[in-house]
Order: structure tokens, then sequence, then C-alpha cells
DNA sequence: CCTACCGATCGGTAGG
DNA sequence: CCTACCGATCGGTAGG
């Protein structure tokens, strides 16, 4: 009988159990688990994925995750958190660039559809479509990001109105903007038709009217 | 003391057990769960839905649903398909008028308006967000009412186009607009802000360009 | 992080 | 359409 997974006593202390300490190898099984969770939170729905279904797709047994989150809600949150963070590092390296108006509002747009149609990228989506998921506590704190997400794009449009490229800068337009990009999650198929760069140059092209040059 | 729903033996035969026979009351009874579904699935998504929340919601006991519908996903079709039917008359009806084609389209984005956020209109909404709760057999049914109510609106398109009031009628320019106007559904507070008219006004602005006259 | 488990709940059914 | 029920599954926990 060969001793398969005995906890042989190495060098390298073997799975002690930590008591407060948070090990490097414990935050990549999170990340693990946070991105896996994005894809089949997107792919099902929070209520129509189990955490059995997240357990599995890391590798581990179904109780599992809850040593690293202690409610699916949790885990709900977290990846909301990840893609905001991200998103809004992005839009923020576009703000601060001196890009031309039109040419940074291009960039924006593009870098959205990436946050939303890029392979992986299913943090957003996740955001948009699973938002009434989450309980409203959890949703306090994401809701601060997501404020700072918005007043980003308002910026970039007030300076699209201040270089005389829209009439209004109002929530509304923003908001009927972000809708058709954010629609794109629904119909775009990668592979398939315009890529996410000419699909930007489309939706810029529409959103600044057609006619004008 | 006067008789309120007292089942006292009148004409009317009372609640006779049909065998084949699906009499007036049964459909009635039967449009009463779809649209209380409609509206628990709009608010807590079909997955989030229980068959006795819609049971509850219409007086009914835990398995007495299923005497209407086969299953739970039977019910989340027929709400996509009423709303889908619905939705489909006005396009028609307005598709088919004599209005100029500014004025037709500014009809079709407020009706659309209408469908996604005016009280007790749930069926689009559930359509466009619980699509991937439904199984692939009962999405080949609905889609090719869906495949209708597309190519209306890319019938009006078109006419703008002839009209000179769009560059293009591409498939992506229909689907850009199409998403700002659902996406309402998120951020429309009934009661606050535009109304529904004066908000499909400032869409159709933004669609047909600002700049334009 | 696994094993073993629990109470609650869920969609659906039989029989009337 | 109700009563009574079932098998399956779910989120989560204790203890190691």
């Amino acid at each position: 009988m060969q001793k398969k997974t005995s906890p042989a006593p190495a060098k390298r202390a073997p799975r002690k159990r930590p008591l407060v300490t948070v090990t490097e190898e414990d935050r990549n099984r999170r990340a693990d688990l946070v991105r896996v969770s994005a894809r089949l939170f997107r792919e099902k729905g929070f209520e129509g994925t189990t955490v059995r279904d997240i357990a599995g797709a890391v590798g581990m047994r179904s109780g599992s995750p809850f040593y690293h989150f202690k409610t699916k809600q949790d885990i709900l949150a977290a990846v909301m958190e990840e893609g905001l963070v991200a998103g809004l590092n992005d839009t923020e390296r576009i703000v601060g660039s001196d890009l031309p108006p039109r040419e940074k509002f291009r960039a924006l747009v593009r870098s959205h559809l990436e946050t939303v149609l890029a392979e992986g990228h299913d943090f957003i989506p996740v955001l948009l479509y699973e938002w009434r998921s989450l309980s409203p506590d959890l949703q306090a704190r994401i809701i601060t990001l997501k404020d700072k997400y918005d007043a980003r794009w308002q910026q970039v449009l007030a300076d699209l109105k201040q270089a005389g490229l829209i009439k209004s800068d109002s929530k509304v337009v923003r908001l009927l903007m972000f809708g058709a990009v954010n629609y794109t999650a629904q119909w775009y198929k990668r592979g398939k038709g315009l890529s996410i760069d000419q699909l930007a140059d489309q939706a810029v092209e529409f959103f600044l009217g057609e006619a004008a040059d």
C-alpha cells in the first residue's frame, strides 16, 4: 500500500490550517473561485448556479467555497467588485490621457466594449444582469464604485459637448449610450462579423451623429 | 347578510372538473397566472421565483398551477409569447400607418418604451432578461415572433434611411438603438423625472442626430 | 480544504 | 383546483 496523499512531514509545512493568516495560496484559490463564478453567473445566472457548480469548476468539494466566502452572495459581490475595479482603472487611464475628445471617447467605448465582450470578461455583465440578486447591504458597497464609473463617463461627455461634438451631455444621453453598449453583450458573437474594434467605430459614429463629419 | 362569493347553486354550473374541455374560467385563471408570473419573474428572476410564489399571488395552492401549465418553463414561455404578440400588434399598427418617417419612428420608440416601462408591462423585460432560462425547444417557438418584431424595426429604419434621416440602416444600428431603449428598464423610475413621452423625444433626438434639425 | 451531514425548499405528481 | 406527498437538490455547518 503506497502512501498517496499522506501528510508526510516535509520541509514546506503542508496544509496547516490557518487561524488568522491568509496565505498566498489562499488568495490564489479565492481568485480562482471569483473567476469561475463570474463565468458561471453569466452563463446560468446567480440563482441558476449552485455552490456545487462553482466548487466543481475549481476542483473543490461542495462545502469548501465557504472556507473562502461566508455566503454565496459574498462571491457575487466579489465578482462585481473585481469587474468594477478593473473597469475603473481602464477608464481613468483613458480619461487622464491627452487624446483629443473624439479619440478619447472612442477609446472609452472600445474599452467598455472589451470589458463586456472579450473572452473571460464576465464580471461587468454579471454586474449588469445579476444586480437584483445582491442583497441591499452588499449593493451599497458596490454602488460607490459604480458611481465613480458613471462619473468618468459623464466627464468625457462634458468634454465632447465642449468640443461641439454633441449637443447634450445629459444623464439621459449617457444612459442611452450605456444601454446601447451594454446590450452588445446579448447579441455580439466573438469571431463572427465585426471585430470589437470595428464595432466601437460603428457605435461612436452612431452616437456622435452619422451625418457629422 | 348579503351573499358575496357564496357558491350558491345558481344557473351556471359551478366548478365541474373538466376532462378535455377548457372553460372560460380556466382561461381567466390561466391569464391571471401569466400576469402575476410576468411581474414576479421581472422582480426576482425566473430561477428566483418559485411555483409557490406564483400560486400564492393568485390565491392557489402550490400544486395548482400545474393544472394550467405542464412545467414552470411553460409559464415562462407563455409570458414571453404574450408580450411579443402584444408588442407585435402595436408595432404593425404603427408601421402600417401613414405617418411621415420621423413621426413613425417616434411612435415606434414611444410604443416600445411603453412596452418596457409602463405599469403592468413586464412581459418584454422578462423576455429580455430571462431568455437564457428558457429551454431551447421553447425558445424556438418564440424566436419566430421575435424575428418578426425585429423585421418591423428594420423596415422603419429603411424608411428613415430613404428619407435621409439616418445614414445607415445596418443591423448594428438597430441593435444599438434597441439596447439603448431596452436598458431604460434598468434605470427609469415612473413618476420621477421625464415622462415616457419626453423620454421618447430625447431618445429620438439622440438617435437621429442631435445636430440635425 | 474534505467528510459527512442537516434542515429547508423546490418542481412536480397521484388521486380525487 | 386541493390534499398530501415525494425525490432531489440546495446553501450552509461542525469538526477535523
